[in-house]
DNA sequence: CGGTCGCTTGATAATCGTCAATTGATGTGG
DNA sequence: CCACATCAATTGACGATTATCAAGCGACCG
């Protein structure tokens, strides 16, 4: 993990590398003054761990590029991914009502984060009240998700699992600059299937039936979107995953859907 | 749903109906502006809706007896219920991000909640920033929570989600005025079941398996815990639901571990 | 008194996890 | 630079866990 000072001189002559990731619902005065407590940049590369669960609350983090998982670890030895933090999020949420980081953040590609120490940012919250609001409404959009993660983990088939996922890294694509329905995965198989509540090999074995079904095209992390009513109809459970394709009525289900 | 306003001259000679149920961590000064802009209580019969999912966010509500279930809707007729709500506690903390709400409220059995006007609320925030630094708190406490039950949910057998649950709760009720290792379910076993992603009739198995082995005594709602440490080696995932205990090894693994 | 609801219990079957073998990619040290 | 180890991913065979279907029972309500 290389960390790289943000000294006062530098911010004041040097456009900062905070600059274009902040939210970009946050008032520009606010904008400005986050980026002013900045502290540093710092640059980790897979598996490299940015917060341990139980670890003081002494920094809030912005994830400039790259992505991670946030994982919560159980007394007994159990862990699962409770969530995925793409460029632009702000991670560490879950940490102000105990003042202790209740999830390991972790590197799932080369990436590099905004570190804002607390101090910092309850100085700015002193003087103006705007950003505590902001906070408040960050954590609540969390919790809004979180409760959605739990109707996909309590409710839904394995199918209706994946094609949740994909659909929404499809709408988080279209949101991004060139609305694309290609992405790239950042995390494996196994991570993906732990975020899900499924087994790595599950989640293969559905990418590869959903790639034989003309729906997706795999390769490797690289996912294309080609049949988006496909993928929904995977979503209201109408499909399910085949014992080894018996006798392929699942292609001819997929036909009729069409 | 019963409305009883609370009209000023009222609030001014009586003693408050919300007094003595806002969380113990509230400052005092807090407490009392709280109180003040408490607009009305009101009666819910069981099965009765507080709150329909996507409704602006006009209210906060404070549980003052009885309890609540908050539940999920998905787009296409899923749901789920994503916690469960008791005295003292506050309800519709994920609506601060969209102002709507995320869930649906309703009652398990007749209760009591205090409506708290949001713009009442806003009122005490714009004199004394204590106030939203606790509704930060208690979102992010929510945030944490939801991310315990998305491990649950994602990573645990049928054995554990009911010795978390169970365990769960006997620590509320230790946490009570009169530590009791007994305590009533307010939900049925539907409703338990949807919350931790299994059928009614595996949650009817597992009480009944419970019970056999000496663990819990179970009747109709109630429950007592008579061997915590047997419900935790549950809970460490060593124990699972035999299939309508064949030739009993159940029986004999329990006085193993013992 | 009939009907619905909550709960229990049994039989059966489907979903999905586990185990295992294979392949290709990555990286490391001799 | 290549052998070797490790990791990610795929695919198949098998079985366990847990959902579904079904029947029955007591409680409560109209």
């Amino acid at each position: 993990m290389k960390r790289h000072s943000i000294a006062a001189p530098f911010r004041s002559r040097h456009p900062h590398p905070c600059d274009g990731h902040l939210p970009s619902d946050l008032e520009p005065i606010l904008r400005q003054r986050i980026t002013e407590t900045a502290e540093a940049t710092l640059e980790l590369n897979r598996g490299e761990i940015l917060v341990h669960s139980g670890e003081p609350f002494k920094y809030l983090y912005l994830l400039l590029s790259g992505g991670f998982k946030a994982e919560e670890i159980g007394e007994d030895g159990l862990s699962q991914i409770v969530s995925f933090h793409y460029a632009g999020e702000f991670m560490g949420l879950s940490a102000f009502a105990e003042q202790r980081y209740m999830v390991d953040l972790i590197a799932l590609v080369p990436s590099s984060v905004c570190e804002f120490p607390m101090a910092g940012v309850q100085t700015i919250i002193q003087d103006d009240r705007a950003l505590l609001d902001r906070l408040l409404i960050y954590v609540s959009d969390r919790l809004m998700r979180a409760e959605q993660v739990q109707l996909m983990l309590g409710s839904m088939s394995s199918t209706q699992k994946i094609a949740h996922f994909l659909v929404d890294r499809l709408e988080a694509s279209r949101r991004g600059a060139q609305a694309e329905s290609r992405f790239e995965l950042p995390m494996t198989r196994k991570e993906l299937g732990s975020y899900l509540g499924l087994s790595m090999e599950t989640v293969s074995r559905l990418l590869s039936h959903l790639q034989e079904q003309g729906v997706v095209r795999v390769d490797k992390r690289q996912i294309e979107i080609l049949r988006e009513d496909q993928l929904r109809v995977w979503l209201d459970g109408v499909v399910s995953l085949p014992a080894s394709s018996r006798g392929k009525p699942a292609a001819k289900q997929a036909l009729k859907l069409a």
